[in-house]
DNA sequence: TACATTTATCGTAATATTGCAATATTAAAT
DNA sequence: ATTTAATATTGCAATATTACGATAAATGTA
């Protein structure tokens, strides 16, 4: 075991878990907030800011890019990083029809 | 390591991380989705909706619980879960407020 | 061509997560 | 008091994550 089981979820379900538990992560949530920031996305600049060493911002780049949650494209020769507005688009979604349901529903507890 | 490093990151990056991060399952996901739809949260049912053993389960809860995601109070002799609206309403606020960041934003990959 | 810069990957150690069976706990019901 | 039920906890194995130094790969520059 250590290994998610997906098979008995539905799509949905598993991409919503991959999105959110790719920003599951300070650094990860950090870097969104940089890139969110900044105007140009050039982003070599991201290790600079972060507290971590080269390696593993790259590790949590690759992350975010798994997930979709950022795109990386090459500027010569550096790479420029970006958030991916489409996945933020589905998050946001997400929650924004929590929050209706939220609305209409008596809480209990 | 395996840990993370949480020192070096704000409150609020952490804050925002935790919770996504709880969610990044789809068990977890799928507890939500449960909640949310059904009227009463009389609870047990919840391990009869998914597709993992009892004591899975109630990890899967205790780790929502932990994150603040959501609230148990007895009832009788079973547990009453419901979703925490304050927690959720963090999120949509942050994801609300990255797709107005976005909408004021030239993209540029 | 040689060198510097930028980013990715590899290897590795420490720790966390996932999942379940077995067992414990708690409260209701008999 | 016993038994039944609902949940939680423990213990454990498999796997994943986090972090970093070292190194590789790719591109630009002298």
């Amino acid at each position: 075991m250590g290994a998610t089981n997906t098979d008995n979820f539905t799509d949905r379900q598993n991409q919503l878990a991959t999105l959110t538990k790719a920003l599951g992560h300070p650094a990860r949530i950090a870097i969104i907030d940089y890139l969110l920031k900044v105007d140009t996305c050039i982003c070599g600049d991201i290790v600079d800011e972060l507290p971590l060493a080269q390696a593993t911002v790259s590790q949590h780049l690759k992350e975010l890019k798994n997930a979709g949650l950022i795109k990386g494209t090459i500027e010569g020769n550096s790479i420029c990083y970006c958030v991916n507005e489409k996945a933020l688009d589905k998050l946001q979604d997400y929650f924004a029809n929590i929050s209706t349901k939220l609305e209409k529903k008596n809480s209990c507890c």
